[in-house]
DNA sequence: CTATCATTCGCACGATCGTTAAACTGTTTA
DNA sequence: TAAACAGTTTAACGATCGTGCGAATGATAG
């Protein structure tokens, strides 16, 4: 009758965050990075700030559409932005973030057998 | 005229992959976790395998609605499958998406300044 | 065959992506 | 200062994709 099944596997760890706030947030993260386009812009600007119009020439895609993948990224508090006279520079949030993305992209890379 | 940005910000630091493959399957990875209710699992089988039933009643949900999420993590390749009975229990793949869940959600709970 | 546990299918609804064009912000030139 | 301009952002639209629900289908044990 009691269908329990692993009646062993149930510690009060309680890890981090489980309420909803939370999970929201990292949700939006994960979103954010989902997607090639954008993770092309996070891999970019792993290796340093750069301004729209760099982004722009570096993928070869329209300058509103790099513009509305930061706009996301940034939303998602994965970005820090600064204007600088006629330029816009981008760079990631900070050493958290990099190490995310740095993660996200080697896992990847992996054949994790 | 000339609008190049900053000039001394292309250095060929070659990452690790930016190659359109490596960077699909990254972007799958995020896109995944991209979701609360997908998160949630994570979070769940952050500590230790679960069934399906049991991850059912942990989260409220419907059991057609979890599988469902479990498939969409499986086929990111986050997840680990293997049937055993009746049950198909579920694990995080490797200690590389344990580490990453780990961060993301951790990273959500910081007040990241 | 029946009961239990899990997956899949079909459909409706909403969200998201990328394009185009217009609006906005700050810089330069006169 | 105003006008012209380069860089960036936003709005609107069609197309595509993802989510979640319920019903039907698979798989396993007794």
């Amino acid at each position: 009758m009691n269908a329990t099944c692993a009646p062993e596997d149930h510690p009060e760890h309680e890890h981090p965050p489980l309420d909803a706030e939370h999970l929201q947030r990292a949700a939006r993260m994960g979103a954010a990075m989902g997607e090639p386009g954008r993770l092309t812009l996070l891999a970019l600007l792993l290796q340093g700030r750069h301004c729209v119009s760099e982004l722009t020439t570096e993928t070869g895609e329209s300058t509103s559409l790099v513009s509305q993948r930061l706009k996301v990224l940034t939303d998602a508090e994965l970005l820090h932005r600064r204007r600088e006279g006629k330029h816009v520079y981008y760079s990631l949030a900070d050493d958290h973030v990099r190490i995310l993305v740095r993660n996200l992209l080697s896992h990847a890379a992996d054949d994790h057998q």
